[in-house]
DNA sequence: AACGAGCACTTGTCACTACAACTTTTTCGT
DNA sequence: ACGAAAAAGTTGTAGTGACAAGTGCTCGTT
């Protein structure tokens, strides 16, 4: 089997396009022109045009030539991450990218917004889509830029220069528009409100009524609508009206956080994320709250702390390597389709329960 | 360009599978058979060959002969749904399905369950799928059975007898498993909660507030995450508590209505669907209520009458060709790769602003 | 200067040949 | 009767040759 005269001519062409030695206006060598070059006979060659053909890098016009594709020309991907190190969601999504692109011939470019200020990575997030343009990337995966106070404009001035020049993008993680508003790009994330449904029904069906969430002042389109399904479950239970609480506040802010606890403890709080969440049980405890015996908490991520802190924390898994995947196969399908219809699609995020969610209420109160 | 031999023969070819010539087990004719009986050369024969080995109908083994693939020998589609003129949500689907289906080679089979009684319709499920399955179709789309006790179980029962098959399956409208649980197929429809969120933030930015939700006894999953989005976005406006109700009965439970409505009138009633919003309509007449001085009224689906009837119904439009394609493709990807990760795909659904929703409540009060 | 025929060049189709690599069946020696 | 070798089948690779069909340029005629 091994290699065969055909296949090394394909993969030959495939790396001079790679190396951008063919203009995508210019035709490339004629039939006859490579079988002289390659010292083969035009039929293996044809094999090899035919190839590469199939797989979209190449389209010929008969008495003109052979040209390469849009895609065959810009077999770059772009992907715009607001800080890799800045949440432990984006380091799997990077790596799996990173595989992916390769794995289909791809080049990635990588976006990386660092910087404590979020307004500065706003900034950035924008040179770096300009700089995308320029390269001539096919495709774009973007996580939208949050934690500031005009979110939703920034990335909209990010998303309409890619928009300009045609190139197709992909959102991860969540809209950056507020349930429901859709922002009209494909979307691959969990679905949030869902999320926030499995929490808010485990912690009613241990029998916790008082549930409180907790929120940072600027939170994410995520973060609400996570948010929006807690309130949505405890509402079918009918135990909304006087047992709901918003705390918004930094799970840090311990003045605000006995405020807030003067006007009524919860039996739980629920946290945006899992981070908020392991600050607020520092918070909670230096005023003296146990988790999970005085107070359960619940965050969202499981990242990899959440088992490792005392107690292990129940949080809703979100499956980063899937997301990157299947977000990468939507966007390689919208470049080589672009009138494919926008869509948002949501993969499975499992509840897991650990110890931070306590025990049913029966035996707690015994406790007591 | 017109018909070249090569082109005619996989055409052939094509055909003949499609009318079962050929078993999967054996081989089709050798190369050089098929040259002689369609009195062309090798070489063409290999090229209608390549094309069919391209589009995925047969795979070759050297020295023992090429053969019909799963995907080549079930070029059939199944489609399940509870009886197509039982909304008006079917019948495009039906169509568009119908249409895709014939563009990609395949052929449709239609389980169309038409029973007045639910449980008969369940039974019918059963015995399509079953057929489905002895036909060997290559993947089924499946609206899932509604308004039955124990729906969830029915349609487990039927789409078990598909996975012991491992036939892809893709749901379409919205899965049988209440929100946040997941059935674990792939489900392509609207986002129903979002779809609610918009009614509700419509109405609350007209100045409504007291919005009742009517559902039917057994409703669907989707009414059911619909009710959560009113609830949500009344929520987050901190008008839920006191301004929200259920309203739980058949549309034209004129007692029901009556009693309900004295426990406290709504400004706006949410219905589940546009079928419910226009029987709730006919009912509040009767009552001497008009629509929308009296009460206002949304509904969802956009079906055709939606704007034929007086008033015309505000609601949520449901893209059904969009739908139907979507499942349909991923029907297709799904078929041709069966480890893809399954998940909720969701369009987008707009909110068609009418008459029934009325005017801003300060004119309204005007009127009064 | 404008036009058209012809030419050189491109890809697309098709035929025939030869051999390699592999599988199944047959044949032949033991 | 059995087993190994040979034969006959299959697909895969590679080459040569010829012509059809389409494009763009040149050159000669008007």
């Amino acid at each position: 089997m091994g290699e065969t005269k055909h296949r090394t001519l394909t993969d030959a062409l495939k790396a001079e396009i790679l190396s951008n030695k063919y203009a995508a206006s210019r035709a490339i060598p004629s039939e006859t022109q490579l079988s002289r070059k390659f010292r083969v006979s035009r039929t293996t060659v044809r094999k090899a045009l035919d190839a590469l053909h199939h797989e979209g890098w190449i389209r010929s016009v008969r008495g003109r030539g052979t040209f390469v594709t849009r895609q065959g020309a810009a077999r770059k991907i772009g992907l715009v991450v607001p800080g890799v190190s800045y949440s432990e969601f984006f380091p799997p999504i990077v790596d799996e990218i990173s595989r992916l692109t390769r794995d289909s011939g791809y080049t990635l470019l990588l976006g990386n917004a660092v910087d404590r200020r979020p307004e500065a990575r706003a900034r950035q997030t924008i040179s770096f889509v300009r700089d995308f343009v320029a390269e001539g990337v096919a495709g774009v995966v973007y996580q939208p830029i949050e934690m500031i106070a005009d979110a939703e404009k920034a990335n909209r001035a990010a998303l309409s220069i890619l928009d300009a020049a045609e190139i197709p993008v992909v959102i991860i993680d969540s809209d950056f528009t507020k349930s429901p508003r859709r922002s009209g790009y494909d979307v691959v994330g969990i679905d949030n409100v869902a999320a926030g449904m499995s929490v808010a029904e485990h912690l009613m069906s241990l029998g916790v009524t008082k549930i409180h969430f907790q929120s940072r002042p600027l939170c994410s389109a995520s973060v609400s609508d996570r948010r929006s399904g807690v309130i949505a479950a405890m509402s079918a239970f009918g135990a909304f009206s006087r047992n709901f609480r918003d705390f918004k506040a930094e799970p840090d802010d311990i003045a605000a956080l006995k405020a807030h606890l003067k006007r009524g403890r919860p039996e739980a709080f629920v946290c945006g994320n899992d981070t908020a969440a392991v600050r607020l049980k520092i918070s909670l405890e230096k005023l003296g709250f146990r988790v999970p015996d005085d107070i359960r908490l619940v965050g969202f991520d499981d990242v990899k702390y959440a088992k490792i802190v005392t107690p292990q924390l129940t949080t809703v898994h979100q499956p980063c390597e899937k997301i990157a995947e299947v977000s990468f196969r939507r966007l390689l399908a919208r470049i080589s389709d672009p009138s494919l219809q926008p869509c948002t699609i949501s993969l499975p995020a499992d509840l897991v329960v650990r110890a931070s969610s306590g025990q049913p209420m029966s035996s707690a109160k015994k406790k007591l």
